[in-house]
DNA sequence: ACGCCTGACTTGGTGAATCCAACTTACTGA
DNA sequence: TCAGTAAGTTGGATTCACCAAGTCAGGCGT
C-alpha cells in the first residue's frame, strides 16, 4: 500500500490530497533540499534522516512524479543515480515558501537563518502571498476562504 | 515532551521550525477547518480524527498560541469551550492556500471540490504566489531560493 | 428525583511509522 | 588484492496513531 494512514488521494479537499503526497515526515524537507540544489542520496542524508526512511521517501517521490531518477557520473567516480525535481516537484515551491515565511515570523530561534526568495532575472527579493487577477498583492488578513 | 520526534524549535531552517509546530498528522487539517468556521470539538471531530488525537492536537495548538480556548454558551445548552484562531493561527492561511493550489493542480480527484480564496472586501478571486516589493506577481518558475 | 442523552474528553490495547545500528553490495583507486 | 565510499537493506526497539470502550458533567423528559 503506497499511502497507508493517509487522508486519501480521492479526498474532496485538495489540502488533504496534497498532504497525502507531501505530509509524511521528512518529505517536505527533502523538497527543500532539492530546491537548494541537492541531488544525491548522501547529500539528502545530511539533514539527519535515517537511511531506510530516505530510501523509502525517494522511491515514493519518484513514483509520484515529484523527483526524476537519472543516471549520473562525475569523472573519476562510478555511475550512480541522482534525484532531480520534475515540474510537479518544482511547483511545490510556494508551499516551502509559505512554511518558511511562517516559521521565520512565528517560531523565533537563536540559530535562525532566514530563507530568501529572489526573482531569477533581476534578483529582487520576493515574498509569498495572495494576488488578485491583475497581479496585485492582497493582505492575508483580508482573505476569505470558501469550500 | 511537547515535540518528540520533531525537527526542533531551534533549527536554523524556518521550514523545519514550522513543521515542528504544524507537521504532525491532522494539525493542518484542523487549521483548514478553523478557517472554514469550525470552533467546537464535535465539529472538528467530523473530519475523521480519533478523539484522543483531537484532544491532544487542540491542547498543543492552544499551548503554541495558534488557537485560543474560550468559554462558550449557546442558549439552552450547557457551557463549553470553543477554539478560535489567534493572529498567529490566522497567518497560516498562505500555507493552506499553497497546499490547496498544489493539490488541485497535481492530485486530480473525481470527487474534487476546489478551494477558493476571495478578497474580503470585493469578493475578487485570489491566488497564492510570489510578489515583488511593488506588489506585482512573479511566476514561481522564475524564483530562486537562497539559504 | 431519577435516569437518559449529548458533548468532551480519557484509558487500554493494538498496529503502523519511525528510529538506530549493523550489515550488504558495487564500484574505484592505491 | 585491499581499503574506502556511496547507496542502500535488515532486524529489533520506540513512538505515534488508531479504535473501542469508558468516564464525567450538565440539561431534559417524566
Amino acid at each position: 500500500m503506497p499511502h497507508p494512514r493517509s487522508y486519501g488521494l480521492e479526498a474532496a479537499c485538495p489540502v488533504s490530497r496534497s498532504l497525502t503526497v507531501l505530509g509524511r515526515r521528512w518529505t517536505l524537507l527533502l523538497l527543500r533540499e532539492a530546491f537548494l540544489g541537492k541531488t544525491r542520496f548522501a547529500e539528502f542524508s545530511r539533514i539527519g534522516i535515517p537511511s531506510d526512511v530516505l530510501a523509502a521517501r525517494l522511491q515514493a517521490l519518484v513514483d509520484e512524479g515529484l523527483f526524476e531518477r537519472r543516471p549520473y557520473q562525475s569523472d573519476g567516480e562510478r555511475a550512480r543515480d541522482e534525484y532531480v525535481l520534475t515540474d510537479a516537484g518544482r511547483s511545490t515551491l510556494p508551499i516551502i515558501a509559505a512554511l518558511a515565511a511562517w516559521g521565520d515570523e512565528h517560531v523565533p530561534s537563536a540559530a535562525a537563518e532566514p530563507m530568501r526568495f529572489l526573482d531569477g532575472e533581476d534578483g529582487r527579493p520576493l515574498t509569498i502571498g495572495f494576488t488578485d487577477g491583475a497581479g496585485r498583492a492582497v493582505e492575508a488578513s483580508d482573505v476569505l476562504i470558501t469550500r
